[in-house]
DNA sequence: GAATAATATATCAGTTTGATATATTTGTCA
DNA sequence: TGACAAATATATCAAACTGATATATTATTC
């Protein structure tokens, strides 16, 4: 029990492995194709670069909780990689693990903050644009839901499925606080 | 115009300039106190460490965007940073730049989503206790914002109580989610 | 047939975290 | 009064991660 050192009273502070490894329990997949999954289903929790990604792959090789096969075809060079049994039992160890830290770094709520150096219409600014990218997000979360609600038999696409809701319900609230945080400028404004 | 090479081509990726510039744009004070405003005020939306502040505050001297002070009393050191007018104008820039990056890194959301791997129950554990931090913080939340209100006069607690709002807004809406999900679930197992 | 987009792996400098080291002062409680 | 814990204060470092870039091939569009 006990995997990776956590018993001597360091952190558990890389999450990379987690994510490949939780990647690769739904299916074998290429790097490539893991960066895609973090820009598209998991982008609105979680992100990842490659220059995070292949390392950590190599290094869950050596590990033994991952295996290359190389599919390369013609003359492009394609690694798919799968979960071990010993993979397995790691990601496991850790989803049943606390939480560590939920983390929100909004930018716009730091300029929002800082913004009497440059007076309400720049925060307006802000919040404007804010709310045009939130409203995109909630399409495109939205689709996912539809898309999903077709699958739910799939234990799998259930829990996918309760992230989608997640987003859909936050990006809903931002929408909600654009308006009000509008009105409540416009009353300063009025006074 | 146009600070710190930002016509290079470059992404202007390095936040905490900013964060720092902008503490100080309120009033002096030690790294120390940067600190303790990031674990508190800011902390619903950025975080930063002793690790990066205090490198970054000698990094801001060197470029003529802020001065040190030593107060130090007693046998205390302390040395009191303040923001110069270069580092007003580097701030305002910064500003009124449009957003790079608004992130969300929910761990919570990341093992809910590979939970198929630990079954529905370890779903439910990670969403009950999600649902007891974030009553904890709109507790925190609900104190600012009552706090606030006596000062809205200020501009900069204007800008700030926006910000408390949002969090208001956004973890309320969480709640909601977990109730949901929660409900969610147990119809699920009820088939 | 040429240009552009997509697939695919890999690396690196710069940024940030989380932990730790060090030292003094203030507050608590017995 | 004395002892212990908590708060104040600066500083550094390994490890993690991002954003950018390099390289090369195949597929698509015009």
């Amino acid at each position: 029990m006990d995997l990776e050192g956590a018993s001597k009273g360091m952190a558990n502070t890389k999450k990379m492995d987690y994510v490949l490894l939780g990647l690769l329990s739904h299916e074998s997949m290429t790097g490539y194709e893991m960066k895609k999954r973090l820009d598209t289903t998991l982008r609105f929790f979680w992100g990842g670069s490659y220059g995070s990604i292949y390392p950590t792959l190599n290094q869950l090789e050596k590990e033994g909780k991952v295996t290359k096969e190389d599919t390369s075809s013609n003359g492009r060079e394609k690694i798919s990689y799968s979960i071990t049994e010993y993979g397995r039992e790691s990601l496991r160890d850790w989803l049943r693990k606390p939480v560590e830290k939920d983390e929100l770094r909004y930018e716009t709520l730091l300029k929002l903050f800082f913004g009497n150096e440059t007076g309400m219409e720049g925060a307006k600014e802000h919040i404007e644009r804010f709310e045009e990218k939130c409203k995109g997000e909630l399409v495109v979360l939205n689709m996912f839901a539809e898309n999903l609600a077709q699958y739910l038999e799939d234990d799998t696409h259930k829990h996918y499925y309760l992230t989608v809701k997640f987003g859909i319900k936050t990006y809903e609230s931002y929408l909600e606080w654009c308006k009000e945080a509008k009105e409540q400028i416009k009353e300063w404004e009025g006074k």
